[in-house]
DNA sequence: CATGAATGAGCATTCATTCAT
DNA sequence: TATGAATGAATGCTCATTCAT
């Protein structure tokens, strides 16, 4: 291994280290409270250093969001590839609860990705970086819409916009564990937040899928 | 009218006049970015003027998020007092739009409801506001479950968990709108926002519904 | 005297105060090395109160510069005015002299002087105060070229271009006061001060007189 | 040639790359604003290594300075050469000329006297090498004394104390530099800056000039 | 010798809140 | 009651210098 190699794994090992230390101090305090000092005494190294490694606060939170992207993606693929040859359903009810158990694993991760949808960051970051994570969170829509599409293919969902109704599923699980993130909400509709999010998930293919013929045909 | 009411009125008129500059210098800014400075240039008052009638920066949000929800709920229960006598479909269809209405006509508002659930106010804000809050908002779940209910009890929607269902179909709307509310997600879905969005409770709605007696029984 | 004027009376009297604390901090430590943290400590206040009265730490500078430039004409007007009936010769030694003295007894206008002359204060002033400093600033050479001006219509001073032989008597003049500012080179000249000062005018001065007919037409 | 004449070779030349470097960024951004990370940068080499070569930025721009003094000192000498066996007064307009080409010939060295002789170096710059700049700043003024001295000497000049006109001519001119070197007063003055700069030394010449016998004594 | 990663004191500026008038 | 001047803690970012490799 020639020292360069070791030079760059070193530093990209030490980037991780500021990574994970600013995700935990966002998650704690929100983005915009956070401090990049606290970042820098949670990570144990001086505060000028993470200048040497990102250019800006808001790139940290951006690497943090491709970051976190890139294992929601993962994890997705994950499970669309497992189901990839059952019934479309299944595969979105697979794709569902990964993206749960994504949301439930890796919170720290989940609240950036809300952070930085609701911040205004045209300033500061790369417009490649932006890029990257625009392309990185279409990929998780992408992956719902293939799975509507291989329905209707198949004949098991009612025709229509795949991509439209990608996104209403995607949103309507969205919101369903926005809601239940309410500790208040939660209370009201006292329900488990798991089954919730089900049940979002089940109403939603009650919606999409076709009258089976065999259920029509009656003679 | 007493000398006391006048005054009591006049605090009240000064009190609005304040709420509602912060209401559209927290629209422009974003609430972290806007300064009570701002605020009270635009209430043309003095600075110090502002904290005779608010604790803190955020009682100003939370006392406007409360007019918000009284306005939401407001035009709500309008929109299902007018559909009452009507299919619960129609009522349910009804209170999406109100909602969507509200959304579009008083973003304001809107930008303020998201901003105070996003953000962790639970320092500066007396509990009985935030209890006020809580229960206002619970107050639009309640006409939502109160329309499933009724369909329930019609016969014309599968028998469930109103609440829960109340939930589901809360939470998926917000979800849509808030998906919408992205031009880069916008590009992708290549849908109106509105058409997403009645997409979305039609969904909800068909997920919801009983086959009809008429439709199983074919003799 | 109506409460407005005593509030604006006030008001001046602070910012007068802070200018000439930052005065002091300027001249000890030069512009670029003395921090607004200071200046606030010389002027008894808090930090923040500075920026009610500056934009900048520029403006700051930039104001003391108008201040400085303002005294400076108004010592020269009244030194030519004093001698707007001697010989032109006299006027001008009056102005070197009234400009040496303006530079001996206040040297920390001086010293601002030359630091707002070399530093590139593009940005942060406004440029209403840069015009006015402009304007300022070339009053002085005004009043060398009517002196000037002067001689030549009376036949003392050989004819020729005023403006530039302002420039020439100013530049001269400011060269000789930076020169014996450096104490080194004060040491290699082994003059007084002021004596080389005022022999750099005599010496202009020789320069700029006609031969008076009377010694030429010698019978 | 041995190995020790060849690594003291080495090291002269590493260090003038260096000083070259830093000449180029000291000129583009000024000594304040200038780091040394960008010296490094511009001489290709590590931060650190500029360390081992110079103490202390202000270091490296002292040595810088007494370069462009030893230039300075080159060039004047050279035109006093040539001038030797002239007229002092032609001598006297070769070293001017030999100034001002200089300034305009070498800008960056030009900055960096005016930075050094500003700015307020005297810690972080060793004795000696303060010395040695004193030193050859010195020798310029000399030649010029020695011109004023032999035109004395020969009569040419009124008698009086050279070294005293010495720095009032060096300082007229550089007075004169320093004028227009400012657009606005460029622009005041209306004048070319070597007409006017040639302007300032004729001025001097005629105020150092003794009447010639031949034009007294007329019989 | 050469490097460049690491440091942390230092800076200009902002802003929620207080309080004397 | 209304005001707005005063405050000072807090923040993101820079950069000369050091030192382990």
């Amino acid at each position: 291994m020639a020292p360069i190699d070791r030079r760059d794994q070193e530093r990209a090992r030490r980037k991780q280290e500021i990574l994970q230390a600013a995700r935990a101090v966002f998650a704690e305090s929100g983005f915009e409270r956070a401090t990049v000092d606290a970042v820098a005494r949670r990570a144990e190294i001086g505060k000028g250093t993470i200048y040497l490694y990102f250019e800006n606060k808001e790139t940290i939170l951006a690497e943090l969001v491709l970051q976190a992207l890139n294992e929601l993606v993962l994890r997705l693929r994950a499970a669309a590839d497992q189901c990839s040859l059952l019934h479309p359903d299944q595969r979105l009810h697979a794709l569902a609860d990964a993206y749960l158990a994504f949301a439930q694993n890796a919170p720290d991760y989940f609240r950036l990705l809300n952070a930085y949808d609701h911040g205004s960051f045209q300033a500061g970051i790369s417009a490649g970086l932006r890029e990257q994570i625009v392309a990185e969170s279409n990929r998780t829509l992408e992956l719902v819409a293939q799975a509507i599409a291989d329905g209707m293919a198949l004949g098991l969902f009612a025709p229509g916009d795949a991509r439209q109704l990608a996104g209403v599923i995607w949103a309507a699980l969205n919101g369903a564990r926005a809601l239940m993130a309410h500790p208040v909400r939660r209370e009201w509709v006292a329900a488990d937040a798991t089954d919730l999010y089900r049940a979002t998930m089940t109403l939603c293919l009650k919606g999409l899928t076709c009258p089976t013929p065999g259920e029509r045909s009656v003679p």
